[in-house]
DNA sequence: CACTTTATAGCAACCGATTACTACGATGAA
DNA sequence: TTCATCGTAGTAATCGGTTGCTATAAAGTG
């Protein structure tokens, strides 16, 4: 079908050589080169009959380097619904728009694999990684010593990483329900196969939430420290039978079950529960109108972490920060009050 | 940095050709190639000590065996919570991993815009277009005789289009819901915001829904033809004030709102009303547990639409039919029942 | 008129590999 | 002795572009 239409196949049609061609192409007239306004037409006539495009992979062997930034990890992106990888490929593109120049985005979407490279047979001039790659890419990434950063998750020696700061959003969302007036605050944990990760967020949240509650002298709640793999369960123990008036969840999804599970046995959110959820704001405004949630700040982690590449590309600036934490917001929507009778 | 050590260098070092280091280092014993075995030796030595490892982009030059399958319209998988384009993707990867050869596959995740093509600037093997793309673009990859498929959208005269049945569908859930001793059934239609659309399925679960309605002289429940843009009101008006014991939905945040909707109102489901939504598997079995539905064969789009692409991709075969339409399936799971008292 | 510019475009090297073909000396066979 | 064969390794083309330098003719200049 596509045929190789390639430079020598417009050089002969037009009857000039490669290089013309080329030069003509990428409009590069040098003192020392020029041609007849005719030929220059013919050139681009024809380029634009068989729709020219360069081979990448040749011009990668001649450019050092190309104006492409490479995604990994658009699989975290598409496998998870409502994550916040979706804004912060949304934003990186954005960002990479206002730049002027022209970027162009590759995303890596295949599935991770120990002893496949997630890098692409050209050149790139730069690297976002959503949470984490192989062992193998990140070495063969700071081997090459292209320019990279992580969005949350932990980068390597050379690296930049973007993370949310929960440790911050943590005390935002407790000192929320605190000044509410509860006590009895539950922590729904994440599921089960993701506890069995090791990302921060895990630990920064629960330990945040046993700091809170010991510095109130509130008890931390049972079953802060199990996964949640069923909502209904959690409503019934923990608030229906031990009498927990409000919830702060570790995700999204689990507030969202949270909910339908309060609804399902009868609880009322918020009058006789308060529910509160780390959520991205987007995936928020679509799934669950009406849950509150701490807004990881999905956007500015793009935006973030987009400057921070275009920075460490430009080889004059340093970064000096290794690990940029981006502030988390609280958003209310109504399905956090006064703690009401049970 | 990285030093550039190439075949060269070791050519240099052992005293030896490049040619003749390739081949040692590819184990390139044809008849016509031999070394003398402290040639041999010397040679592995040294690209063991410099840890030699073949520049990938030269050698994708020679070898071009590197396809790139480019998707468009990335934007709408991630746009949308919960809809068929995640999973499309990914069954995509899948069978691409098992094809043996390498392919790349990049993701456009810019928002269409008229005026800009979604093609990169360099060749690419093949298109997979998730519902639909600019005219500009559609023209373009016509235009360069690039071989493409459409998932769950038109194609245009040179490309193949896979989609789902949705009159199969339609028809398996209404009688479902018929077999089960429902007449009084509603459709909820798809919100405001798509209905301005020209999708098939608007019109091809709608129509089916009325035919079906007719056939068995049930009157079309009211609301049919109108967005469903909150279910708090379509529980109220159609189930609670009028009657109808069942819902066919026509997507899954749909359902979801028209459960929540329910609950909240104090409608059991399935006992007081049969809920039933479009979706796709992997974001019903996330987002809501306990709702039937009918599976739009993501997967199998993926999996169909990339084993098409593959086949147009070889020059020899052809693709005979233009349209392949993707069997939709009944999943139960305890949101529908024999109608109830309300 | 002889010489210098300027406009125009091609030659050929190069990026880093692969590989068909060739070269050359040593050995074996006739 | 002479031609064929084998073992060894190099030459050069190729993949698809980019680019420094060169070549040629026309135009300008003194």
């Amino acid at each position: 079908m596509s045929k190789p239409y390639g430079l020598k196949y417009i050089a002969e049609r037009v009857g000039v050589s490669k290089s013309t061609v080329s030069r003509v192409l990428n409009n590069k007239l040098d003192k020392s080169f020029s041609v007849k306004e005719d030929i220059r037409q013919a050139i681009l006539d024809v380029a634009q009959e068989v729709n020219y495009k360069p081979n990448i992979v040749a011009l990668s062997l001649t450019k050092r380097q190309m104006d492409i930034i490479h995604i990994i990890g658009g699989h975290q992106a598409l496998t998870e619904l409502g994550n916040i990888y979706h804004t912060v490929v949304n934003s990186v593109t954005e960002v990479l728009d206002t730049t002027g120049k022209e970027f162009e985005v590759t995303v890596n979407m295949s599935n991770p694999h120990e002893d496949l490279s997630e890098l692409p047979p050209w050149h790139i001039a730069g690297v976002i990684i959503l949470q984490r790659t192989t062992e193998r890419t990140m070495h063969e990434i700071e081997l090459a010593g292209i320019p990279y950063v992580v969005v949350n998750g932990p980068a390597g020696p050379d690296g930049v990483a973007v993370v949310p700061d929960d440790v911050q959003g943590t005390r935002l969302a407790m000192n929320h329900l605190i000044s509410l007036g509860h006590e009895r605050i539950a922590y729904a944990n994440a599921p089960g196969k993701y506890l069995a990760g090791t990302h921060s967020s895990l630990q920064d949240r629960q330990q945040t939430y046993l700091e809170l509650m010991k510095k109130h002298k509130f008890k931390p709640w049972p079953g802060y420290d199990e996964p949640l793999d069923s909502a209904d369960a959690f409503i019934q123990d923990q608030v229906i039978d031990a009498g927990a008036t409000a919830i702060l969840a570790y995700g999204h999804m689990g507030g969202l079950h949270l909910m339908q599970a309060s609804h399902k046995l009868g609880i009322q959110v918020p009058s006789q529960l308060s529910l509160l959820c780390f959520c991205d704001a987007y995936a928020n405004s679509v799934m669950s109108p009406g849950l509150s949630f701490i807004d990881l700040g999905s956007r500015q982690m793009g935006e973030q972490a987009t400057e921070l590449l275009l920075r460490l590309m430009n080889k004059g600036s340093r970064v000096v920060r290794r690990t940029i934490k981006i502030k988390e917001a609280l958003t209310l929507r109504h399905s956090t009050a006064e703690p009401g009778p049970l």
